[in-house]
DNA sequence: AAGATTTATTAGGCTTGCCTAAATCTAGTA
DNA sequence: TACTAGATTTAGGCAAGCCTAATAAATCTT
């Protein structure tokens, strides 16, 4: 399989069950403008190397594997987006779908170069969806700068699937990991306890882009719906599976030649 | 034919043919990667399609059409690499590769904003090969800038091969159409008669970098080596076939299935 | 100038990602 | 619950770009 069109594939299933919801074969194929029995094939593909739990009839969701290659994806194309329009003033218009042709080719060394000149974009100009942070074993994006500044080349990548704690609803839990944002934001989170490595929980998320309350150390805390989005953490609780349309998917299997 | 490959080919041969001689087969072979059959196979089809002369057995060189390809990706991969380079400080070392992927995704506006973002860069970091002059229908940086401020979006292209005149062997004639640079060297070149439009032709060319003694109109004028690259002129005569090793080409014919 | 060596081409296959047409499953409706 | 419309999967094919092995042309040697 070409890395192109698992990374096609993968984002577009990623793009397409951000609900919570399997994607349908058909959806996929419009998306794609492929046929469904095209995609049907990859599908197969895909399952067989545990990119995507695929359940014949029912829809696919990622697997935690997939997830990490089309977030990886989303955050190569968002840059490339601000990139485009910010820097090289492109008609916004062209903006998605120049960034869609570079996003398989742009390195993740150009990744992390072109996120340090942005200052750290926090959304994508085209449709307002947050930049995933980066995958650099690193706490915040000033660690980023002075681990840079220093010419210190070579930082740890980690795996973790980040969460903004703006992304979660009532009830799940997380561990701080990283912080997007300058002196700022960090001292304001710090001031408030909010530091890598501490364990949150979510309490209550206000409607309308209302605040977030959430469990700090036994204490309660309510942290504005701007700020919540600058926190990612490591989640404990798997996300968006509550809509949930299949119990256990029944494994496909390699027919017999 | 994918375009990638289309490119991948185009842009071999061109770096092969530099010297005026055709590249063979098994030369692309080694530059691609792949096997001598595979590059026949392929040769046979660019020939189809007027990208390039093939001569079974002989060689293969660019046609006017390819040649034309050819430039823009290789005026798209050294830009790239300037931008890899100087904004993105990648390691000097990995720049060259991260380009190749790249320059098949960049698009003609994101080219000519990259090239006024770096400033109109004349030479590639890597290798030190000249960066051919964009086909926007204008005659030099100045007026790039200058539309560009104006918010004039849409500037036709034309389709010249454009060569410098320090690429010029003595005997060769073109005229000026396009320059490369700010200010001072348009204005130096305007104080030597040596404006678009101006019809030149090289009398002598000085060895280890030396001057370049040109005709225009009517007077002998000699100019140094750094100013001549970058005056670009629509050259007249076939550059580069004297190295030719075979007459005419005998025709490749499609055979009967 | 005739064989030996290198270089190039042809023939025949393989894989990938796509397609169309036919079969099969699911879900909604009577 | 049986039927049907729509969604999905299976079966069989095609083109692109690559490969290996066999053949043919060009070039080198003596």
């Amino acid at each position: 399989m070409s890395k192109k069109s698992l990374e096609d594939y993968l984002k577009t299933i990623y793009d397409l069950s951000r609900n919570g919801k399997a994607a349908s074969t058909s959806e996929i194929s419009r998306a794609l403008k492929v046929t469904p029995a095209s995609v049907t094939e990859m599908l197969k593909k895909l399952s067989e190397k545990n990119y995507v739990e695929y359940s014949p009839y029912h829809g696919t969701k990622l697997s935690d594997n997939g997830r990490r290659v089309a977030e990886k994806m989303a955050r190569k194309h968002r840059l490339l987006e601000r990139f485009l329009c910010d820097v090289l003033k492109i008609d916004r218009v062209k903006v998605h779908s120049q960034a869609c042709e570079m996003e398989h080719s742009l390195s993740d060394d150009a990744e992390e170069s072109l996120c340090r000149l942005l200052k750290h974009p926090e959304l994508c100009p085209d449709d307002g969806k947050t930049i995933p942070p980066c995958n650099l074993q690193i706490h915040s994006c000033e660690e980023c700068i002075r681990l840079h500044n220093q010419g210190l080349e070579e930082v740890g990548k980690h795996n973790q699937n980040l969460v903004s704690i703006s992304d979660l609803k009532a009830g799940q839990n997380g561990k701080v990991t990283f912080i997007r944002g300058g002196h700022n934001v960090l001292q304001r989170l710090l001031d408030m306890g909010l530091t890598p490595g501490t364990k949150i929980s979510v309490a209550k998320v206000a409607p309308f882009e209302g605040p977030v309350e959430i469990n700090v150390r036994g204490s309660r805390l309510a942290i504005g719906r701007g700020i919540a989005s600058k926190v990612f953490v490591d989640s404990e609780t798997p996300i968006q599976n509550k809509g949930d349309s299949y119990g256990a998917p029944p494994k496909i299997e390699a027919k017999p030649k």
